[in-house]
Parts: C-alpha cells; sequence; structure tokens
DNA sequence: ACATGCGGCCAC
DNA sequence: AAACGTGGCCGCATGT
C-alpha cells in the first residue's frame, strides 16, 4: 500500500519518526514515508478527521511542525498513560534508530491502544484526556515559535545587578568586619550563599538564635548587617537564577537583538493539572518591569496579553453557589471589597476602611489554600486569636463557602480522589489517606485540587481554542508564546493586533463559559509591544 | 563526574 | 518566628 493510500482510508494512524523516515501504522497494514515526501504526510495530518497516534506527541510534533506537518488531532501514548495511572514507560529518544524498529513501535502503539483507552475510561478521564491531547498541538507549536526576548537589554540588567550585589557584599563586609575570621593577611571574608555561616554571623552579631535565614526572619531583626544580607541576596538571586544560566537558552537572536527561549512545558506536570515548565521555567520571571520590558516582540510584530481575572475566586463562587459572591461578580464588583462589607457591616472600597479590605483579601486568598487560623494571622500580622475570630466570623457570614469546602474533603476521603468540573482527578494512595497524621495535609490538598485544577482546565482549553483560531484565522501569523497558569501571551502582527484580541478574549471567555455556568468570565487584556503585567 | 536533599526564593 | 496550595532553579552539602 502507499502512504497516500492509507492516509485516504485510515481514521486511526500510529506514527513514529525515525532517523530515516516517519513510519505509520494502521489497525490492519503499515507504510513508511520518506523524509523528502512528508508533503503527503502534511495533508492529511492538518485534518480533523484523521488522528495520528504518537508515543510521546509533543516532542514529535514540534519535529513534524519544524518540517511542515500540522497534526490537527493528535492522541499521546505517555499522556493517556500518566491519565490511567499507569506507569510511564519511557521509550527513550523520540526518532527510533531505523524505519524497521518505528514500524515495530507504530504496530505496538495501535494494537495496545484500545487496552489503554480503557483504562482511561474507567477511571472517568475520557474528556480530561481529549483535552490534553488536544493541547499537544498548542504547546508544540508554542514551544517551537518560543518566547521573543532582547538579549542584550536583559543582559545588561543582569550585569547591574552583579555589580549591586557586590557593593551589597563589601557592605555586609564592612559592617561584619570584626565578627569575621581573617586569613594570615587579614582579609575578612564569608560565603554569603552558606546559610550555615550566615546564621552564625548573624546570631553573633545580634545576639539571638536564629532557626532560619529566610527573609522574613532577617528582615524582623531590624540590624544593619541583616539588612545588608538582603539586599545582597536580592541582586544575588537576579544574577543566578536569572543571568547566565537563562540567557543561555536564548537563541537565533535576530538584526534587531530579539532572541528566542524555547523552553520544555509538561502539561502534566503538577497533580492538581497544572502545567509546569523547565529549561528555562518561564513561569517564574520576575515581575519586574525591567525584565518584562526586554519580553518583547520584534519591529513589526505586537504582544497580546491575556489573564483571566480573579479566576480561583469565581471558581470557589461557582462550586460553593454563594449568593454574595455570586452577586457581586455579576455585578462587577470588587470581591474583597464586597466580602469585608458583608463580614463587618461598614462600608468598605479600595479607599474607604482599606484595612478591612486587606484582612478580607488575606482571607479569600488563603481559602484556596485550606488555610487555617494560624496562617491566616501570620499574613495580617496578628495575634492567633484574632486570625481565629476573622476566621470564624468568615464562614458565618459566608456558610456556603464553608460547607464547599467541606464537602470537597469528605467526597474525596470517601472516594478516594478529588475531581474538578471538567472531571480531572487526583487520586489518594491508600496508605495517605490511611495515615491519621497526614489528614491534615490532605485535607488542603482536597479543598484545593479542585480550586486549582478547574483553573487549569480552563486554560488549558482557552489554548486549544485560541491555538486554533488563530492558525484559521492569521493563517499561523499569530501564535502563543507562553502560558503562566491562568494567563496567555500571544505574538502577533502589528496590523492583526486588534483582531486577535477580539479572538483570544472570544474564546478565553468561551472556555469559561464551558466550565463555569452562574458565574461570568472576566479576561483582561493587553495589546502592545512587551509583555505587560 | 554524577545524583540527591535541603534551604531559600521566584511565579501563580 | 511559622503557620496555607502548585511548581522550578540556585548554591551548598553529602553521597556514590
Amino acid at each position: 500500500m502507499t502512504p497516500a493510500l492509507l492516509l485516504a482510508s485510515r481514521a486511526l494512524i500510529a506514527l513514529v519518526p525515525t532517523t530515516e523516515g516517519v513510519a505509520l501504522a494502521a489497525v490492519d497494514d503499515d507504510v513508511v514515508v520518506a523524509l523528502d515526501q512528508l508533503a503527503v504526510l502534511a495533508h492529511f495530518a492538518r485534518r480533523k478527521d484523521r488522528v495520528f497516534l504518537f508515543d510521546e506527541a509533543k516532542p514529535v510534533l514540534r519535529w513534524l511542525l519544524a518540517r511542515g506537518v500540522d497534526v490537527a488531532r493528535p492522541l499521546c501514548r505517555s499522556t493517556l498513560e500518566r491519565l490511567a495511572g499507569q506507569d510511564v514507560d519511557e521509550t527513550g529518544q523520540p526518532l527510533a534508530p531505523s524505519l524497521a524498529v518505528g514500524q515495530q513501535r507504530a504496530r505496538d502503539l495501535i494494537e495496545r491502544l484500545e487496552a489503554r483507552m480503557a483504562r482511561v475510561e474507567a477511571r472517568g478521564q475520557r474528556k480530561v484526556a481529549r483535552l490534553e491531547c488536544l493541547v499537544l498541538r498548542a504547546f508544540a507549536a508554542l514551544e517551537q515559535r518560543g518566547l521573543p526576548i532582547d538579549k542584550g537589554r536583559w543582559q545588561s540588567i543582569v550585569d547591574d545587578e552583579r555589580l549591586t550585589s557586590g557593593a551589597a557584599r563589601a557592605h555586609v563586609l564592612e559592617l561584619a568586619g570584626p565578627l569575621l575570621p581573617r586569613d594570615l593577611f587579614g582579609a575578612a571574608d564569608i560565603n554569603l550563599d552558606a546559610d550555615a555561616d550566615v546564621r552564625e554571623l548573624l546570631s553573633r552579631a545580634t545576639g539571638k538564635t536564629l532557626d532560619d535565614t529566610r527573609g522574613g526572619t532577617l528582615g524582623a531583626l531590624q540590624h544593619p548587617l541583616a539588612d545588608a544580607v538582603l539586599r545582597f541576596r536580592e541582586s544575588w538571586k537576579i544574577v543566578t537564577t536569572y543571568g547566565d544560566a537563562l540567557l543561555a537558552h536564548v537563541k537565533d537572536v535576530d538584526v534587531d537583538g530579539v532572541g528566542r527561549i524555547r523552553s520544555t512545558f509538561v502539561p502534566l506536570g503538577a497533580s492538581t493539572g497544572r502545567v509546569a515548565c523547565r529549561d528555562p521555567n518561564l513561569q517564574n520571571l520576575p515581575k519586574d518591569a525591567r525584565f518584562h520590558a526586554c519580553l518583547r516582540a520584534p519591529p513589526g510584530r505586537s504582544l497580546v496579553t491575556a489573564d483571566y481575572g480573579t479566576c480561583e475566586l469565581r471558581i470557589v463562587a461557582e462550586l460553593a453557589e454563594d449568593p454574595v459572591f455570586l452577586a457581586a461578580f455579576a455585578r462587577g464588583e470588587d470581591l474583597h471589597s464586597t466580602v469585608a462589607t458583608s463580614m463587618f457591616g461598614l462600608p468598605v472600597s479600595k479607599t474607604e476602611n482599606p484595612e478591612l479590605r486587606q484582612r478580607a483579601k488575606a482571607i479569600n486568598f488563603g481559602l484556596v489554600y485550606g488555610m487555617g487560623a494560624g496562617a491566616l494571622s501570620s499574613s495580617l500580622g496578628v495575634d492567633r486569636a484574632t486570625g481565629e475570630e476573622l476566621l470564624a466570623r468568615y464562614f458565618r457570614t459566608f456558610p456556603r463557602v464553608r460547607d464547599y469546602l467541606e464537602g470537597s474533603v469528605d467526597v474525596a476521603l470517601k472516594r478516594g480522589y478529588s475531581e474538578t468540573v471538567l472531571g480531572r482527578r487526583l487520586f489518594y494512595d491508600d496508605e495517605k489517606l490511611a495515615a491519621p497524621n497526614a489528614r491534615g495535609d490532605l485535607s488542603r490538598i482536597m479543598k484545593n485540587m479542585p480550586i486549582q485544577g478547574c483553573s487549569a482546565d480552563m486554560t488549558k482549553l482557552a489554548m486549544v481554542r485560541v491555538h486554533e483560531r488563530l492558525l484559521e484565522e492569521t493563517r499561523g501569523r499569530a501564535g502563543l508564546v507562553n502560558t503562566v497558569h491562568d494567563e496567555l501571551v500571544i505574538e502577533c502582527d502589528d496590523d492583526d493586533g486588534a483582531v486577535v484580541t477580539g479572538i483570544v478574549r472570544e474564546e478565553m471567555e468561551e472556555a469559561h463559559r464551558t466550565l463555569l455556568k452562574k458565574v461570568p468570565p472576566l479576561v483582561e487584556l493587553h495589546l502592545g509591544s512587551t509583555w505587560l503585567h
């Protein structure tokens, strides 16, 4: 059979790339496609009535994209295994060493698919599996395009910070001088990266014993030497984490100084369904405006930044069906102010009684994480009794929120898993459920997962929709360049800015409405030359 | 030369 | 002081 005939007549085809060509296998036959004849594959790959099965889809989708092949409906063995709770057997290299090996792998993939799908089905993960496989196409394209970055400008910020850190180190040495051991020639030194040494030094300087050297601990000392150490840490953090190691990932710098970072995104990297990102992590870049100014599109191109505002609290409002939360979001109010007004019976806004708003905000923020009274009192800087009183008042005012969170724990304990609206599940080990001392930690996870997981579902759904619309309506000129949990960043031609902004708004709102029916979406959009926050 | 655990800290 | 969820990267220290 020829490749064209197989591609034309079969709806499900396993695909394994090899060093010599691409191996294809349908249930009853298999063929190979030479690397210089991928056009026929490209033709059928973009059709939505053809499903292509991969062992580890994302790297292969990237490999294919680089050769002009865009697969509209990928299915990923590795993703299905993760959702089915199986051990993920790594096959190793994405490229099979020969066509013969590739064909065997392709036939194996087809043969085992039915059993794998049955396990996915048995775990109730069918919809999640569909979403996770579809989103791999968007992630492959996102990785392949790369995040645009002005390398030289970023480098100059890092250089400044290196100088600052040197000055801060000198200041530490000056202040600590008499306390430091000296070498034969009278020179004093300290390794500020060695926490044990820093703890020793600060203990000697303040006469207090320190349990740790965290920022909060050092700040509370109110001591010039501790402050100098903190200033050193601040700049040194940038030099080490966001300096040379990150810049080494910048490739393809163009004449305008804009290069590309092509990280690895791990769509099932977090147990809740959130995405992880590495080499480098683009999800924890500093919010500092100096750095964001470096994340800019080349001349003639723009960036659209879009995020779901108060996403997790909207999810709580929907799932808890709290009338005050729902009414506040329906009216477009500031939830923190509304919550504070309900709790304290006083008018609250960002300018009126702002300290009450701050308290409500801290609780709203913390309840998503299953926070207790202790954590609340510390985040507000009040004593524990006050924290307990506030939390009690909060749950008296919003009993449905309390009931919802407690219900999340009850359901998870009964079923052995937590679940999002879409049906994504986090299963708990029997031993973990049995351990009585772990119940406290588990209950926080059980409260948090359906909320954080729903947010992840929504963003992934939005990615699938946005990617597809942009492909269809900008012929690939516009595309995703980053995602950070509840945020998307898209690059497009300047001329397409308005159109792309509209598409992103529509599809993000529609993704929200697919999952949440009672609370309206809030999508915040920015169009400009840089990634704005 | 690697791997691993930990304290610390960046993001949502 | 720390105390709430999810990650990744840094340097240090310790293990092969």
